[in-house]
DNA sequence: TTGACGTACAACTATATGGTTGTATGATTC
DNA sequence: GAATCATACAACCATATAGTTGTACGTCAA
């Protein structure tokens, strides 16, 4: 999911599917490559589970798996519990020294 | 810095870092890859931001720049506030339309 | 000062990636 | 059914990336 979010226009199909389904030839719509590359992009987040697509009739509409972003964004955010105990850790072990100082 | 933790490597060294410090051999001696190898993840990863280093005496001693980190993981909830905004205003238009058809 | 250690970096290679064009397929409209 | 629209996908190309080896340089220890 990150090799899928590395990408600056794949980032920017999440953001703007999130605002509102689209189809992918809407979404090739605001880009300048070509509709193959748009379409490459989203078959690319779709493989990563961050989006999914519904028919409707012809059209593929494309939506935002939040789940998955929101993994992601957790994973990050448990990154950050480990460093709040690590901190706290050191924090312990120099107030331990300074007891022991004493 | 998307692009820097696409990376599986560069992930596990940023979560290894985080962790404990520690010098660029001591990172690479967890790995596979060459001496070299190691050494140009850790550039990536100071390039992007995500990681400092320092000098003690010969070594140079990298650490995590829980700032940038936390861009990331904020990046990621500011999407899913979007989202949950989105959700709601959904959830209003609905509301109005069943007011309107009592 | 010599040698070993820890690091940086250049040069090279193989593969992955982002892009293209062209073709095929399914749904829609006439 | 024919033409068209929306999409999928194969084949190809250029560049980026992850890895390698080799070399150079600063630091420490003897």
């Amino acid at each position: 999911m990150f090799q899928a979010l590395a990408d600056r226009t794949r980032r920017d199909i999440v953001r703007r599917v999130m605002l509102e389904e689209l189809s992918v030839s809407e979404l090739a719509d605001s880009y300048e490559m070509s509709f193959a590359g748009v379409q490459k992009h989203v078959a690319v987040l779709e493989r990563a589970g961050l989006v999914s697509k519904r028919r409707v009739g012809r059209a593929q509409i494309a939506h935002v798996e939040m789940g998955a972003i929101r993994t992601v964004s957790s994973l990050l955010n448990e990154l950050e519990e480990v460093w709040r105990a690590r901190v706290e850790r050191i924090d312990d072990l120099l107030a331990a020294d300074e007891a022991e100082g004493q």
